[in-house]
DNA sequence: GTCCAGGTGGTCA
DNA sequence: TGACCACATGGA
């Protein structure tokens, strides 16, 4: 079996970063669920990662670690202009953005809205195991796909709710019940503008669920996804209080350049840890 | 019991 | 446009 090995990416705090639904712990590191396949990740020294497959057809985990982008560069490049979050960026150092399914991340995200992650976790882990194909097992548990988009249109609302989607389970029947294939993939042509227009039209999907899913999936950095961390990251980094969702996003334009998206990543996760302490 | 979670849709001025 | 508010649900 073919071991991959990839540097400067630490896996926990990947797993504590918002982006990742699909990882599962396990003893020595994690089982992820990428597409139709199961990986194992496992943290070696020096930030280095040990990735080989257990099931499925092989993925290009290069390219969902987004390994081809020089973090190092950009780090420095923040910390250069933005003194102040040197501390945030050597926080979240090893964090990659990964690059996950179109459809995955639309649906994930539209439970994401005044939600937990955990609980996200478990609705999307129990919409895999109902309408997922059986990938492989991995000590002794099972692992599911994320469901194609034509058996998702085969669950009602009333299904959406047993799995924990609480009220956004109209906001995912009607949605789901709107999109085609193409329509999920003909987006990735469209400027990042227009993206995050046409994501919104869909139910349960206003601008900041949009701008995730334009970066998780879309790979947009230029977005700045307002969030109730991120108010709470942009007083505590700026000062910056009492401004709309609107404003603040302006601000995060005027204050970032095209890869604002990491800043906002590295912002978002030392708030949530500095919150555990 | 209250507050919070990677917010959004609907309503009303 | 912008300001409210209701919306499930489980954990702290």
């Amino acid at each position: 079996m073919e071991i991959i090995i990839l540097e400067n990416i630490d896996l926990d705090k990947n797993y504590d970063s918002g982006q990742v639904f699909r990882w599962y712990r396990t003893q020595n590191g994690y089982v992820a669920v990428i597409d139709s396949s199961l990986y194992l990740f496992e943290d070696l020294s020096n930030l280095k990662v040990r990735i080989a497959r257990l099931a499925g057809e092989e993925v290009d985990v290069k390219r969902y670690f987004d390994n081809d982008r020089n973090y190092d560069k950009i780090n420095a490049t923040i910390i250069r202009e933005h003194n102040r979050l040197r501390e945030a960026v050597e926080y979240g150092r090893g964090i990659r953005i990964l690059r996950q399914d179109y459809l995955e991340m639309i649906i994930t995200f539209i439970l994401s809205a005044n939600n937990n992650i955990k609980r996200i976790r478990n609705t999307v882990d129990l919409l895999s195991k109902s309408k997922g194909d059986y990938i492989g097992s991995y000590e002794g548990i099972s692992y599911y796909s994320f469901p194609r988009l034509a058996n998702l249109k085969e669950l009602n609302e009333g299904d959406f709710k047993n799995f924990g989607a609480g009220y956004r389970a109209n906001y995912l029947y009607d949605t789901i019940s709107q999109l085609t294939e193409k329509a999920v993939d003909d987006m990735e042509k469209l400027e990042t503008d227009a993206l995050i227009e046409e994501l919104s039209s869909y139910k349960g999907v206003g601008r900041k669920v949009a701008e995730c899913i334009a970066l998780f999936a879309y790979g947009r950095f230029e977005v700045f996804p307002i969030d109730t961390w991120m108010k709470k990251a942009l007083k505590h980094f700026y000062n910056l209080d009492g401004l709309s969702d609107k404003e603040l996003s302006k601000k995060a334009r005027e204050l970032f350049d095209d890869n604002r998206a990491l800043v906002q990543q590295y912002m978002f996760f030392y708030m949530r840890e500095d919150g555990k302490k």
